[in-house]
DNA sequence: CTCTTTCTGTAGTGACCACTATTGATCGAG
DNA sequence: CTCGATCAATAGTGGTCACTACAGAAAGAG
């Protein structure tokens, strides 16, 4: 079954027009991007933006989903590591230098929106998984409480977030960072 | 030199209607929280409440400078003990509670709001110089990196904040801080 | 009482919000 | 070409925003 596609095609690039949108959502946060604000930084006019993405809160839902994806990839390739230490070390490490970077808005979009608890949860999740296998392998204590760590993880992600969105530099969410390693499990029993 | 004081006296009460506005403003923060709810709160019409506090952007300066100062008295209170891991640990289960107190909005104002980066840093400000006596009076290392501490601690107060707002009980909180003072420095040595 | 001052409520200011009706342009199909 | 369909841009929709002009009410001073 496919669709005939007659009529005047669109003469915008739709994920470029995304880009743009998680870029300005990321910046300033669902409640102060307006649409006039979008439609002139996607060079988008009005009805073409809601003929394209629905209406504000589903382009923004869109966004938000493309931007949580893209996170998930880094976030995978650091659990990959051979050890949970090593996945989590590398996570922050990430992590700091994603919400210094000049190239993109300071901070986070998903840790900072108050409507994204989902993705914040589905972050635990991972998070606690990565650890429960670091359990499994033996390179964390058996009797490591993971869900707890878990949540001590995602409450420093989400500071070093805020520190970066106050003007912190990459060194100061690294000192967060190499802080709040110290919280770790030793390898070497619990 | 006294003012004098002719006309018609104002009919309401000024330090309950900005009390109304601090948890207004703590609750949905400066930009969700509009005038007209404001004004509906705190049982004031618009003009009244513009001819007492100025405008929207003053009355909230007041009212975080009033949520700020209410909370310094706490923290004051927790740094008053001998030991700085004893001061930290008792404003970590203060916080813990405060942010998860049923009679008022989760998480915190002062560590939420985007435009009170200034309050942010008087806070780190005042964790750092408890450290540092800590250092001086000797249950602290010689060699601990206050500063580090002192934004990585921020940092989980942040997320304790995010962690009430997304829903996490005191018990939620309360794991957090447990876990996040595993990275606090021995009181023997480093 | 009058006079002056300050508060109060009604009613409305222009500006911006998310969103859309309408019209005309531009494509593929035949 | 004509025709039908889908796009795009102009120009607005009602609603809410922070804020205020105005007029009447309530107090102290004399």
């Amino acid at each position: 079954m496919i669709t005939v596609m007659a009529g005047r095609p669109r003469s915008f690039d739709r994920d470029a027009a995304l880009a743009v949108a998680v870029e300005q959502f990321w910046r300033t946060g669902y409640d102060e991007t307006s649409v006039a604000t979008l439609t002139a930084a996607m060079g988008v006019s009005p009805p073409s933006l809601y003929a394209a993405f629905g209406d504000k809160h589903r382009l923004f839902e869109e966004a938000a989903a493309t931007y949580f994806r893209r996170t998930c990839e880094g976030l995978d390739a650091a659990a990959a590591l051979p050890t949970a230490r090593e996945a989590v070390t590398r996570m922050l490490d990430d992590t700091a230098r994603a919400h210094t970077d000049a190239g993109t808005p300071p901070g986070c979009l998903m840790l900072t929106e108050p409507r994204l608890t989902a993705q914040r949860e589905e972050l635990h999740r991972r998070l606690q998984e990565r650890l429960d296998r670091g359990v499994r392998d033996g390179d964390l204590p058996p009797d490591t409480r993971t869900e707890a760590l878990a949540s001590f993880l995602v409450a420093v992600l989400r500071g070093m977030s805020g520190c970066a969105r106050d003007g912190g530099t990459i060194d100061d969410l690294r000192a967060i960072a190499q802080t709040a390693m110290a919280a770790f499990p030793p390898p070497s029993g619990g």
